[in-house]
DNA sequence: GCCAACGTTGGC
DNA sequence: GCCAACGTTGGC
């Protein structure tokens, strides 16, 4: 099984919302190396789940991935935000998983407190200038992280 | 293929 | 709202 970090903004997709959703679709990833993390996802995987663009980023729990990549339908959807005009059904470029949730932390890990930890200094998260929205995680990461809960 | 201009991300 | 850093676009 592998680990994995995905940014979500809470005011589209937060942790809380995740646990009332129970089983939510995760799409609208338009970059390509993030693109082919998604990809390499299997139907068990987990993830540190990310809160972004708000008013205390970090990590706010853990989800897991409960169906493998298939083409996201919103590339192809003229009426969302994530519409893509060069996608269509027959070449649609961009991949969704179906996510749901695992764990709520107490607190959220601060981006701040995130990067004060030596285990996690080769985590693309921490490293400056990375905007990358979805990432592997190690093993050893993996579990510096839940020692922090 | 180079690279300037522009757009986006995301912390602060 | 600002701005650094990165990705994408498009002219040449």
């Amino acid at each position: 099984m592998a680990y994995w970090l995905m940014k979500s903004e809470p005011d589209e997709l937060s942790i809380t919302d995740l646990a009332r959703l129970k089983n939510t679709r995760w799409d609208g990833v338009r970059n390509y190396q993030a693109r082919n993390f998604i990809r390499s996802m299997a139907e068990g995987d987990e993830f540190f789940f990310y809160h972004s663009s708000c008013p205390e980023p970090g990590i706010a729990g853990i989800a897991r991935i409960t169906a493998a990549g298939y083409p996201d339908p919103t590339a192809l959807d003229p009426d969302s935000h994530y519409f893509d005009a060069k996608a269509s059904t027959e070449k649609n470029p961009w991949t969704a998983v179906d996510v749901s949730h695992v764990e709520t932390f107490k607190k959220v890990l601060g981006l701040g407190y995130l990067k004060q930890q030596t285990a996690l200094a080769e985590l693309p998260l921490v490293q400056k200038g990375s905007r990358l929205s979805v990432m592997p995680v190690t093993a050893e990461q993996w579990v510096a992280v839940l020692a922090l809960r």
